[in-house]
DNA sequence: TAGATTGTTAATCGATTAACAATC
DNA sequence: TAGATTGTTAATCGATTAACAATC
């Protein structure tokens, strides 16, 4: 695997739908894939496959394609996937327990250590077997148990003070469901997933169809 | 407004975080920004913001700057914000009422109208003050209460059907939150969120940096 | 060996940035 | 009017596609 000295973002996006359809294929038993097949399934071009897969390394074989079983296993190397991860949620509303029974409900390596929110009506229940603790704890539990990543599920409102606590405790990454840009030092991993604008983005597709079909 | 002929993906994505910030902005009562300071609270620089924006209309004015309320609602009507959209959430597990309450909780124009699963211990039962109804009657639904949008919260195995009754029963757009690409017509606009995928992309984050910092 | 398909270089396309004339 | 800032054209940069030599 080669170094990946800046990875363009738009080669980061499309890595996890590569591990998707791989992940596909493997089940149902299918051994080998050229470029050209995995093109017509996936939706990019075989040349954008190919050049995306030869910026982490060399992964075919001339004359053959590709290996689906080394590929899949590669591409999870790629995306970190080859470790374990600890995880907190922050907030346990209805997203929040979504969040965590998605996660529980994975194969790959992510695992729910510890439940938070700040609602004395919650702090002390459990959900899915792990029990809800105080907010107040947070950046202990967090230290003490080397949690790898954090996950904020509260409002926006608490959720940049929230960021600052895990950064403290030591994650390593933020996944933020929590509207609004958090301030975050650069060493820190985040990603975003910010449902508002999703569902902003798609009314706009819908106005944009309209027009179109005038 | 001009017409907008085919609006490249980079754009649409940032319009919604255009909105987002000009309505923080708006509620601090903020009167006028000029593409300069909103480079620099949006982190996108002054001359992207000027060319998106004129990818709509001139929404401006030279020497002055931008109108905060004007071009926040200039964007709402941009991204289909001006009129209201009738929604139903088919899967009402742990994420499907998440995204109920999210919806519920909009000030702009979403409606939650049905809600719909297969399970029968569900069924019949009120959440949010809306009955959750059998996914056998979802099609006759959609088609005599004009739904506009279908939020497809289930698995990844029933994803494709409950996609097609959308279809037939007349949505304009659906929301998908199953990991799974679906198969729909032209017409329909569609808009994924895969959370598998985002996780994915945070923990290939997170190998990045570890790497960076060696 | 011949055929197939990768890995990689070169060409094209599109998106971002820079510059500045228009104008409030 | 002078200063400021937009709207827009031109230049640059980066990403995608095409082509083909390398090689299994």
């Amino acid at each position: 695997m080669k170094n990946n000295t800046r990875v363009s973002n738009a080669i980061i996006r499309r890595l996890p739908r590569y591990r998707r359809y791989l992940g596909d294929l493997r089940s149902r038993g299918v051994k080998k894939i050229s470029s050209n097949e995995l093109s017509e399934l996936i939706g990019y071009t075989a040349s954008q496959i190919r050049q995306d897969l030869n910026t982490f390394g060399g992964f075919g074989q001339q004359g053959y394609g590709y290996s689906v079983d080394h590929l899949y296993a590669e591409i999870n190397k790629i995306l970190g996937l080859d470790r374990e991860y600890k995880t907190v949620v922050v907030g346990v509303g209805h997203l929040g327990q979504a969040i965590t029974n998605h996660i529980l409900n994975y194969k790959f390596g992510f695992s729910i250590v510890g439940l938070f929110d700040v609602n004395p009506t919650i702090v002390g229940l459990a959900i899915n077997g792990v029990k809800v603790q105080n907010s107040s704890e947070l950046e202990d539990y967090v230290r003490n148990n080397n949690i790898d990543i954090g996950i904020i599920c509260c409002g926006k409102d608490n959720a940049q003070e929230v960021a600052d606590t895990l950064v403290r405790g030591g994650v390593e990454g933020i996944w933020n469901f929590a509207p609004i840009d958090l301030d975050i030092p650069e060493r820190i991993a985040i990603e975003n997933v910010h449902l508002s604008e999703s569902l902003h983005t798609l009314s706009f597709l819908i106005s944009s169809k309209e027009k179109e079909n005038r």
